[in-house]
DNA sequence: CCATGTTACTGAACGCTGTTTATATACTAA
DNA sequence: TTAGTATATAAACAGCGTTCAGTAACATGG
């Protein structure tokens, strides 16, 4: 029978339509200008109906968050075709600070806002969030096995390195970094991360 | 003429009765749960009264926001006691990742979450937080000339560090680093403080 | 084809939010 | 005592996320 998979076809549709225009509103405006009211004026449905899609405005940027995720461990995926650990590690970093600065919202959503709901963000982010850690300790090993970095807790060592970058990119994204001019902010953020890679490389 | 006088005290006794209550309310749970409204019942005000002291909310955590720069400062400050700039940096660090750690509401409004007002925050987060980095320029700019660190442009350097500590803290305050055990994250925060002082330091 | 049950949808409301405005009261100065 | 000013508030505005009773469209079994 064709029509419970129509029905599944028409709630897929309809979440991907409130998703599409969250995300549209979100992106152009931020999180503060996303109201569910906004989303149904756009969509042109009542306001209750989203409710029958999505269980709560955090479910829905939950679901953005997801689909940040994803974005982020491809970009950073790249990277690990290279052999050498330790160019590996530069462009980690910098697929990183690109997404950051390529993708504000998203950034954001991911790394800086508080977490919608304890619900959702355990398992989850557990799961792509870890996988990504995971290659960076690998990474950090790699670099320690070879000689290009002290050797010490692979772990402590991929969470500074981590650190630093999300640093870099929250410092920029917040607007703190006032001390240097506006234009100069993208090449500041690289600049620092060129600056500590070179200074902790060990040979 | 004592009346003035008088005013003006009442005035600043209402103005810090509304403070002290946005702080406790704060510093208790957080942002989101400090209402006008809130605030107005606890001090046993009408909400409009509110308004008669303080132009909006966001005037309100502007000067909770300047209150914890001070604090900030005047931690830092004592790192500046010692002679030797790397142990003045190591100090400035610890200093640092203490009291995002020890007040972590405080650190949020300052640092994490998204700037209240562009009619505030421009100038006078300039004034105490410029000179804050110019302190850590300055020392970086020390640690060069003895030979502690690789000499680059000492901005950057600075921004560096600071990316660094607060990278560290913010992931921390946001729960991101839960690849690690709850009551290890102190710890690490301080580790990967360490472990990249360590690496950076060449003498 | 009709009755029954299911699904999709919405208007209206609840209880919040920050903020503004008209109004009333209390205090000061002439 | 009167005029003027400072202080306080109730009520409202426009927004928010969310819930719920009620309606209308649809699918299905008899």
């Amino acid at each position: 029978m064709g029509i419970t998979e129509r029905r599944n076809r028409d709630r897929e549709k309809m979440r991907k339509r409130i998703l599409d225009t969250a995300m549209k509103l979100f992106l152009a405006d931020g999180y503060e200008s996303v109201s569910m009211r906004r989303i149904a004026d756009m969509i042109e449905y009542s306001p209750a109906t989203i409710y029958l899609y999505y269980k709560s405005k955090d479910a829905i940027f939950y679901e953005l968050h997801d689909i940040g995720f994803e974005k982020l461990y491809k970009k950073q995926s790249l990277a690990y075709s290279f052999k050498d650990p330790w160019k590996r590690l530069e462009k980690h970093g910098k697929a990183y600070i690109d997404f950051a600065l390529g993708n504000p919202r998203y950034y954001e959503l991911m790394f800086i806002m508080e977490a919608p709901e304890k619900d959702f963000s355990k398992k989850d982010e557990g799961d792509i969030g870890y996988r990504s850690f995971d290659f960076l300790v690998q990474n950090i090993r790699d670099c320690m096995d070879q000689g290009y970095l002290k050797k010490t807790d692979a772990s402590v060592a991929a969470f500074s390195f981590w650190s630093l970058i999300h640093g870099i990119v929250s410092l920029v994204l917040r607007g703190k970094a006032v001390m240097f001019e506006e234009g100069q902010m993208e090449a500041v953020a690289r600049d620092s991360l060129k600056y500590v890679m070179n200074s902790i490389r060990n040979k």
